[in-house]
RNA sequence: GCCGAAGUGGUGGAACUGGUAGACGCGCUGGCUUCAGGAGCCAGUGGGUGCAAGCCCGUCCGGGUUCGAGUCCCGGCUUCGGCACCA
């Protein structure tokens, strides 16, 4: 029942409505409206000043939508409408990481298979997406467990399988006793497996590698030209870890011969045929110093240099030692290790140094084994006190010599000088590095090499929810990749998708799946049964956005060439050497085979923080995960939007906590006001029109530096400026505020636009031009300071010279009682501060 | 242990190349307005001291450079992130 309306009351359809704001049906309105008109639809081809604006895409887990998701969307939507409203043409895509072993378990959890919780899936994260008002371009969505997807990350396989780069070994793998899985090395934090938590174990398996180890030095050196946050450009070259040394053979004296020659000083001949030992040194200024030599218990040359006195004792360790899980291993720091029995010539003093083994040694660093010095490094001191190796110095430091007595291990390669190291005493330690390697290679006993930590990418996966690897074996013709005509090898429906603990991949139970003709020789053959890593998937997905639905090709050339390199990422710092290192890595091989024309996928990537509540983590079994379900239907997307970015910088993120989400939304509905209530009477105020055209520069400087918190406070400051004292404001003064606004409250954006009588999208109006001459104010605030300390301030005009500035000042009384006496000298920033020195 | 980032009110956080520390928001105090409102508006809000104008002290701690330091330098402490028996 409705009362009709009394006569005086203006009818409200007229004019401004709804009267009071109302988020939920400006959104729904709105939502409606950019469908219609397919107002986020990129026109891919006739772009004429593109910009691709990426964010990481989503896995779409079951739990739908994370705060995180929505923060690091929503800070890349604000930069990608900010970048359309200076007129490019902004492609903003999403899609689905949904292959992979986090998707694959959720539906093992639930009892459901893959292949229907994964549509449900990406629905309800669709759903959530649309509510959130970002400008993506749904056309041009991909998923990446669709075959017309993952043909082409087979496709990418085939590539480096052609190159080399793709190859097949037998090696210590991590394997994941939880997952059933083998895992990159990157996917191991800690010794824990980066998914599930579970201890890594050692295991020695066949497996798919990429070699990425080939573009160590390039993956290194191309940072210092990317536009990349800080940290992660630091986590990148950490990972890649770079050291410059030499490796350096070592002469071992057979163990039969020679054993219990321990206290004769020979001098070695060299070939005199027997073993020898490689290490890798970054110290090899400190020869004169290594008394033993180490070898990993991995170490290929162990059997055959221990004597026979030995065997037993290196045998139970070595056993003991692939008994242990990685995490015991690294953290145990205690010092164990075995006496080989046999020795090894020191190609420097031609000693004979004892050769031991320790699992202080790893096998997957360098070559395995390490001269130890026990004199200048921490762990060989430790092992040498421990056992009774002999420690030498030779390396002093300021205020020691050469007999010093170390107390423990001096390692400073900075300011050291060598002593007892015979014609190269008093040498620093910087120049010996290299003159020592010189001299020993002259000896043939040393090289100088580079060395990586950086491992290749085992991508091989013994689970099902992923993409076939694209091989075929046939003892008549061996390894036989899938023809491209053939591809995608498609992932069969398979209900008992279950890993299992035998190292390959549930697909090996399917016989009907695997046996297959030789595509060479067409007799019976088998297809590899394992499953591409996640990462692969994910690894060149930016390349496929733009010739998204393409199905002859995994990517168009000329598409490519004028959308890539993205012009900027935004994504989550857990990816620093993960979804970033592989992702370089494959476009770098894809340049090299003359599919594209750049090298750097990413030109320009931030980091952005994270969202924590009550100072930790969000995570399910605390408790306080925030649904954005809840802010959309409380608050309005547009309130959610902006709040998340006014929690803080975006690169640090922020603390989420309900009680400063007020502000946000009492700011929106007083825009709403003052723009219903906007006039058209007279002149607008010359001063808020000052401060209009000091918001639009900082507003407009803000957002390219993501510094987003400060922009809406700058945007809050300045409606208070236009509001204050109850005034309602002209509408010159509101309407550049609603384009202002637009990046991070788009719907309210549009609906005030429209309100205020235009037809075409805020997004489509332009950024409000900055008037220098509006924002220049008539006085300036100066502060005075007598002897540094403030005294009082004086208004002057803003070109007011010196003079005029210290004759306010001293008409000022509180001021002038600090000038006792002469003034030393005066200090003038012109606009800022005059400070009097007594 | 090494590498990186950061320590500012009750609170989240501002502060350009060294130039009035605490913008903006939350919270709090007092007031106006409204039938009502997670509404709007006005004033105040770092600490100490004073009737007051004011004065003194204040950006993790200790030194230093400077007319002037949250900002630069040296030495510590703490927190967070990365790497970690990497030779």
């Amino acid at each position: 029942m409705t009362d009709p309306l009394p006569e005086d009351t203006p009818d409200p359809s007229e004019g401004f409505e709804p009267a009071g704001y109302d988020p939920s049906v400006v959104e729904r309105k709105w939502r409606e409206r950019w469908a219609e008109r397919a107002a986020n639809r990129t026109d891919i081809a006739g772009a004429r000043r593109p910009f691709y604006a990426l964010m990481m895409f989503p896995y779409p887990s079951a739990e739908g939508l994370h705060v995180g998701n929505l923060f690091a969307f929503t800070g890349n939507d604000i930069y990608a409408r900010f970048q359309r409203l200076q007129g490019l043409d902004v492609f903003e895509p999403i899609g689905f990481d949904a292959f992979g072993i986090h998707s694959e378990n959720h539906a093992l959890k639930l009892g459901v298979h893959p292949t229907a919780l994964i549509p449900a899936n990406i629905a309800n994260f669709t759903r959530q997406l649309e509510r959130a008002g970002l400008m993506v371009d749904w056309s041009r969505s991909v998923d990446t467990t669709h075959p017309s997807y993952y043909k082409w990350t087979q496709w990418v396989f085939l590539k480096l399988l052609e190159k080399g780069l793709a190859f097949k070994k037998k090696a210590a793998v991590n394997w994941c006793p939880n997952d059933k899985t083998v895992l990159a090395n990157e996917q191991v934090e800690g010794g824990r497996c980066e998914r599930c938590g579970a201890l890594v174990e050692q295991r020695l398996l066949e497996q798919w590698f990429f070699r990425i180890t080939d573009y160590s030095e390039r993956l290194l050196a191309n940072l210092d030209t990317l536009d990349w946050s800080h940290t992660t450009l630091t986590a990148q070259r950490a990972w890649i870890g770079k050291s410059e040394g030499a490796e350096v053979r070592f002469k071992v004296l057979n163990p039969l011969e020679d054993a219990g020659s321990a206290a004769v000083h020979v001098t070695a001949e060299i070939g005199s045929g027997t073993n020898e030992i490689r290490v890798f040194t970054t110290r090899p200024d400190t020869i004169y110093g290594a008394t033993y030599v180490v070898v990993a218990p991995e170490h290929p040359l162990l059997g055959a240099i221990t004597s026979f006195e030995q065997r037993d004792a290196v045998e139970a360790y070595r056993a003991a030692a692939a008994r242990q899980d990685v995490i015991a291993r690294k953290t145990n720091k205690v010092k164990t290790g075995v006496f080989t029995g046999s020795y090894a010539v020191n190609p420097a003093t031609g000693e004979m140094m004892p050769v031991w083994t320790s699992d202080y040694v790893l096998m997957d660093y360098g070559t395995g084994a390490i001269m130890a010095v026990p004199g200048h490094d921490e762990r060989d001191f430790e092992f040498a006190t421990k056992f009774g190796l002999p420690i030498e110095r030779v390396v002093v430091g300021a205020g020691d010599n050469a007999r010093t007595p170390l107390r423990e291990a001096y390692v400073d390669d900075a300011d050291g000088v060598l002593c007892n190291s015979e014609k190269f005493n008093g040498v620093p330690v910087r120049d010996a590095k290299r003159m020592v390697t010189d001299w020993l290679e002259s000896k043939h006993a040393a090289k100088g090499v580079v060395n990586y930590r950086l491992h290749d990418w085992c991508i091989s996966r013994q689970r099902y929810w992923g993409p076939p690897i694209p091989v075929i074996y046939c003892d008549a013709c061996g390894t036989v990749p899938v023809p491209e005509k053939d591809l995608p090898v498609l992932l069969p429906n398979i209900p008992d998708f279950k890993p299992d603990d035998s190292g390959v991949s549930p697909l090996a139970r399917h016989e009907e799946w695997y046996r297959v003709p030789c595509p060479k020789c067409g007799k019976q053959a088998r297809r590899e049964t394992d499953v591409s890593d996640t990462f692969l998937d994910s690894g060149w997905y930016f390349l496929r956005y733009p010739s998204a639905g393409l199905d002859d090709v995994a990517f168009d050339k000329t598409i490519t060439k004028k959308w890539l390199p993205v012009n900027s990422y935004i994504g989550g710092n857990e990816h620093a050497v993960l979804h970033l290192l592989y992702s370089r890595f494959l476009t770098m091989v894809l340049h090299d085979s003359g599919y594209v024309d750049f090298e750097e996928p990413f030109t320009k990537f931030r980091a952005h923080g994270m969202i924590i509540r009550d100072g930790a983590k969000m995570s399910k079994s605390k408790g306080n995960v925030v649904n954005p379900d809840d802010y959309f239907d409380g608050w309005g997307a547009d309130t959610f939007r902006t709040y998340l970015m006014f929690l803080g910088p975006f690169e640090e993120g922020g603390d989420f906590r309900d009680a400063g989400i007020s502000g946000v939304k009492s700011f929106l509905t007083r825009l709403w006001i003052s723009a219903r209530d906007s006039h058209t009477t007279g002149e607008p105020d010359r001063e808020v029109m000052r401060e209009l055209h000091r918001t639009i520069r900082k507003v407009g400087d803000d957002i390219p530096k993501l510094s987003y918190n400060t922009a809406i406070a700058e945007m809050m400051k300045y409606l208070n400026t236009a509001r204050r004292g109850e005034r309602k404001a002209h509408r010159a003064e509101v309407e550049p505020l609603v384009q202002l606004v637009s990046p991070f409250a788009p719907h309210i954006a549009e609906e005030l636009w429209e309100q205020l009588g235009h037809t075409k999208s805020v997004f489509d109006s332009g950024w409000p031009a900055f008037d220098a001459a509006l924002a220049t104010q008539d006085t300036v605030t100066i502060a005075v300071q007598v002897g540094g300390k403030t005294r009082g301030t004086v208004v002057v005009a803003p070109d007011a010279v010196e003079a005029d500035v210290l004759a306010a000042a001293m008409a000022d009384a509180g001021i002038a009682k600090f000038v006792t006496g002469t003034p030393k000298k005066v200090i003038f920033v012109p606009k800022r501060l005059l400070n009097i020195v007594l």
